[in-house]
DNA sequence: GTGAAAGCGCTAACAC
DNA sequence: GTGTTAGCGCTTTCAC
């Protein structure tokens, strides 16, 4: 037997078919009572709506879109961003009945704008949720606002009037864990930088600058170097940092994957953590915890701006939303094994 | 100016709109001259088919769903896994500009069945990858193809005459790194189970089991104990067989996170890696070459076996397929830090 | 090889 | 509150 369409819901419940779509769409103007009827006959048939024919009609999909930079492109991928990216917009997805499509790629590839392009006319989603560090790319974002679409951007560096972004507070908990590390007595705290196109994480440093001098610390050259947020690049950094003449008793790392390579450096020359030397990160991701010994770090609420996000397309497409302003979600953070007090 | 439609196309180009249809789906029976008219037009309009359209009139979608278990229901996600599978099915899909919708689901939640169904009857995907332990379940297998959905099943641990597996060679490679744990001299090698509904996992015990035979050795049965595949389950096992009176000198996990959790144990217990005790894991996430010692484990092939499912998805789409058998991707063994010569 | 006609199953806009 | 009319932009079927 054929599956049921609207057509056969309005038979049986007596009514026109525009009714059952008011029912199924929540729409008011329609009697309580009808209501029922019609409720009553889509369960009797278990009726589905066609997506197809909706997004037909109506020119939208359910799908909403996240987009964020391929991990595939590099050696060893971070995953718990990539992850909780996605399990905060899934949650909101679930709530709302819509689906998640993703589509990672390149932030630095010759084709992303055509990419973005043909992904938006092919599935026309009903929102794009876009990632750092794309979020700040100029082009990226001018090309998918330039479709009409609704976009969400995440922790981007700058602002834009009118757009819609969910960030955390990153310059600020960054000062934070700075003055933590100082009340801990350490004087020479290091710093390592991200990756150069991520403004937020830029942020950090910004913070750690605002800590230090929070803390009365002097800012050292040599104690501030540049990764880029791979845990090989924080191995290098780590080396580097360890055989200065006079080298840092504590170091923070703009993000966990390189504040992971720091520990690997430490093993590697017996240095013991935290006894010798405290390590903090940033994102609090899953590895924080599955290594020894666990990494201080700040949580970027991530899940959560994935949802709010998500949240903020789907309300969107309701009442065609407010289409501006940034939301902030607070970052904390988590004190655990990797940091302690300074040595003598 | 409105988007071009199939229409605009036909027009400018002097064909019908049924032709330029048959030049978009690079169908046969179009001459030359005339496909390269169309074409013209196309680039010209820059016109891109509307998939709404396409979707309602054909009954199908160029989405591929990859459903796997819900990792936001445990305390630590195993990551790579998923991302791994999200690789291998994006490659294919970005070759074949399909899109990638994700949907996790607890495989034990009561509602499984239902929220299948519905994404089935509102997405309508071209076909659905199937991750293990869900390929295994009998219930959500035959909801699946009771749709008529395409499906293909990874790594389920037994066969359904007629439909569409990929797997790899669980069994044999685990027997190998018996092979491999015993030829360094360890008698005494112990086998972490893992997760009871995961069956292929399940393989890998019979493996462990094949490769002690194969070497001689006698199977212990305080040597054999039952994780749940979590870092957690890993730790827990690792200190009960560290506690034995007569404690293995190698330990073989059915995967890379309990590995994980056993090698946080021998640090925690100060027991050396590998030169006191030796442990191989099964997988290849990303973490085994992030922790230290890196671990020896077996690179599952899952980048390669979700992109061969995807093909079977896409290609079937095409021809409507053979409609069943098995594909066979090979493990390796990756040989790392965590494994070495037994102690005296 | 190519085209004409007839939907796919729904919603938008409006009438009642 | 509810129904009517007219598409949305393609593909299908079948005729030529």
């Amino acid at each position: 037997m054929p599956k049921p369409t609207i057509d056969d819901v309005a038979r049986l419940a007596g009514v026109s078919p525009k009714t059952v779509s008011r029912v199924v769409n929540r729409e008011p103007n329609v009697r309580a009572a009808t209501r029922e009827r019609v409720q009553q006959a889509i369960a009797e048939l278990s009726y589905h709506p066609n997506q197809f024919a909706r997004n037909l009609a109506s020119h939208r999909s359910r799908l909403i879109a996240l987009i964020y930079d391929d991990p595939s492109a590099y050696e060893v991928p971070s995953s718990g961003y990539i992850l909780r990216l996605q399990q905060g917009t899934l949650k909101a997805c679930r709530d709302a009945s819509y689906e998640l499509l993703i589509h990672p790629c390149r932030y630095n590839s010759r084709q992303v704008v055509d990419e973005l392009r043909t992904l938006i006319a092919q599935v026309r989603p009903a929102g794009i949720i876009l990632a750092a560090p794309l979020s700040n790319m100029p082009k990226i974002v001018a090309s998918i606002e330039a479709s009409g679409t609704p976009l969400v951007r995440l922790s981007p560096g700058s602002e834009i009037p009118g757009h819609r972004v969910v960030a955390t507070n990153d310059r600020e908990i960054s000062a934070e864990m700075t003055r933590y590390l100082a009340s801990l007595g350490h004087h020479r705290i290091a710093f390592i930088k991200g990756h150069r196109q991520h403004k937020a994480v830029g942020l950090r440093y910004l913070g750690y600058l605002d800590g230090l001098r929070g803390a009365g610390l002097e800012r050292a050259d040599e104690l501030v170097v540049a990764g880029d947020n791979s845990v090989g690049s924080g191995e290098r950094c780590a080396e580097q940092l360890l055989q200065l003449p006079h080298p840092p008793t504590a170091i923070f790392a703009a993000n966990d994957d390189m504040a992971a390579g720091v520990l690997r450096v430490a093993a590697r020359n017996e240095v013991k953590v935290p006894e010798e030397l405290s390590v903090a990160g940033c994102d609090d991701i899953s590895l924080a915890r599955q290594i020894h010994p666990m990494l201080t770090t700040i949580r970027q609420p991530l899940v959560t701006m994935a949802e709010r996000a998500a949240w903020s397309i789907i309300d969107g497409a309701v009442d065609d939303g407010p289409g501006g302003g940034m939301e902030i979600v607070a970052g904390t953070i988590q004190y655990r094994e990797s940091t302690g007090p300074a040595p003598d």
